[in-house]
DNA sequence: CAACTCACCGCAATCGATTGCTGAGTGGGA
DNA sequence: TCCCACTCAGCAATCGATTGCGGTGAGTTG
């Protein structure tokens, strides 16, 4: 079938049709032949890994046909033949999260110099789509995931990761498998924030639980309970309320529902700085000052809590460094297979804002 | 994607060797072998748009092959042959500026029942950078491009509109070549700001505008200039400060410049959001009140502006959808390369907070 | 009954890069 | 002088899906 190819001589030049208005792209066999030499050998000259194998010479005078045709070699076909991508994909709730943009920068940044992108999806949190978007990312072959999206019971991420597909969970784990992470110590996060509270002379605090269906949620509540042990202080349940979701809505409802209910109390630790939002929704429409009458601990460091009103006191999570330290043990996977893998923790510190005070009285 | 696999017809098995840990996922070839027919008589059942060319119970059992298997279509090899990828590329200055979130979301909700994605690369506003990820974007063979870093100099921009590639700019536009667009009506936007200050009593307005070499930057400087005069006051040059960036930082320091000119001005109109909040900390530096001394207004409507302080008035823009108009465009040119193309300018409004105010005396 | 039409399906090439295998050529050692 | 080892480069298959072209069989018509 060489005879398809009646530009392979070497007069050619008529190589591929130039498409109208738009420049067609060198490929290797034109590198190859204007080198004089075979596809094989330009390709093996182009990658460092086999370059070996071929002459010095011949090696540079691919390379310089490369150059001066500015090749760059296709990555479909590449994955096509290699079954290899260097691509990972990214899997979060909503990017709309004030949360994940810093992840997403800290990814890339490591991704990128290492020869890899990131194809970001969004799942809203539903779990079709989540299956969905997954399915099309396996079917573009990424060689591993990163995901913001961990349930404590998420079969699909169980099977996956049986399966032997390399993932990091970040911000969130779960429950029965050992699939590494990169999360924030949240407990410490929570005993900073206690502990503040406590010394600013709070005794009966509050915690409007994140959702009790993510380990952030449930570490959380957990460490708080803990926390309240620890100072001393009697946990009351009635003090407890959970948010169904993250974000400022439930946060609202939350507090409105423990306001309701009358039982005294005079700070809250929020799950995040959202429902932490949520509840100054809730202040504004009831005129409760704040932090005179109610102090709110917030918790991640999302941008722009020093503009609030009042600002946020926060407990600060170094979100582009999980990125970047997921990034990094997701590629040391991707490298080398048998390693074993680990789950790291990052500390939080606590920024102290304007948002917390001693309590009135 | 059922684990148990016993496709693969009556001798097979040999075919493709399923990788430890790992299932085979079923090829086209695989589905037709099952259904008993050739490659190509499967693929062209499978093909909504081929589907006529072979019988209607042949196709049927393709279908049924393909669902028991699990088939999936393999887009790299699809796009390998076809030279398409039902992916656009989405090329955004930073993902963490808040103003993108919503646009990308937006991009995705249109584009994802049109069975494209979005591939999403950030340049950081260096033109280095943006080149090497619009050639990656370009070697994945992106069908179309959607744009957020225009500068109104633009010569990459121009070549590859000129090259045939499909692109529409979100946010900005370019200078010389008519490259579809959507915007939000600036001019509109701060004759609304503009407006309400002068309605307020204000008659020293200042303006912080964006930089020079966008679009936006200069749209917003002239329509200033433009409402100053529609209202009968007089433009005073001296009170109109470029920012270099679109960012916090660059907004403080016009201000401090402003400021330390001691040339009186009792509003200052914001190029965006950002440097309105930019403006908020040389306040807080210099303990000057506000709105009681200066009003500001922002650009944008960025989230959680509701709860700075004080919350910020500004000119809300429909991110969300310029996101979907800009992805419907896109579509639309992929699908009838002949239409001709259009710029659309979505409308602002005016989300009056507690930034603007009565000036002072 | 023969020739012709048409629907349907299979063959094989193709997209572009990678890689196992083979063969040509060279140099060295016995 | 002969043979072997070794380097290097080309051949062709391959990844998986798509598609132009050609062939087969059934049905139709003169």
């Amino acid at each position: 079938m060489s005879a398809a190819q009646p530009a392979d001589g070497p007069m050619a030049g008529g190589g591929a049709g130039a498409r109208i208005g738009s420049v067609q792209t060198p490929t290797l066999r034109d590198v190859a032949q204007l080198a004089g030499v075979h596809a094989a050998t330009a390709s093996r000259a182009l990658n460092p890994r086999m370059r070996p194998m071929v002459n010095a010479d011949t090696a540079r005078k691919v390379l310089r046909a490369a150059a001066t045709l500015g090749y760059q070699p296709n990555p479909i076909a590449r994955s096509l033949k290699t079954a290899k991508s260097a691509t990972v994909g990214l899997v979060i709730p909503d990017l709309t999260n004030p949360l994940f943009p810093p992840i997403v920068r800290g990814i890339e940044d490591v991704l990128g110099p290492a020869g890899y992108n990131a194809w970001i999806v969004n799942t809203d949190n539903d779990p079709d789509r989540e299956k969905a978007q997954l399915e099309s990312l396996r079917s573009r072959q990424v060689e591993g995931l990163i995901i913001a999206t961990a349930r404590l019971e998420h079969p699909l991420l169980y099977r996956l990761h049986e399966q032997g597909t390399k993932m990091v969970l970040v911000n969130r784990r779960v429950d029965a498998a050992e699939i590494p992470s990169v999360t924030a110590d949240d407990a410490a996060g929570v005993a900073l924030a206690v502990h503040h509270l406590v010394g600013l002379g709070h005794r009966r605090i509050a915690h409007l639980a994140g959702p009790q269906t993510t380990s952030t949620g449930v570490v959380r509540a957990r460490a708080f309970r803990h926390a309240i042990a620890d100072h001393g202080l009697t946990y009351d349940p009635s003090l407890m309320v959970t948010c169904d979701y993250w974000t400022e809505t439930a946060g609202a409802r939350a507090l409105r529902g423990l306001l309701d209910a009358r039982r005294p109390f005079t700070a809250v630790v929020a799950g995040n700085d959202l429902i932490a939002l949520g509840c100054y929704d809730v202040f504004a429409e009831r005129d409760i000052p704040c932090p005179d009458r109610i102090s709110v601990v917030g918790f991640n460091g999302m941008p722009f809590l020093d503009k609030m009103r009042p600002p946020l006191t926060t407990v600060s999570v170094p979100h582009y460094e999980i990125g970047t330290e997921a990034a990094r043990m997701l590629l040391d996977a991707i490298d080398d297979p048998g390693r074993h893998s680990r789950s790291v923790l990052l500390a939080t510190s606590l920024v102290v804002r304007r948002s917390t005070a001693r309590p009135a009285g």
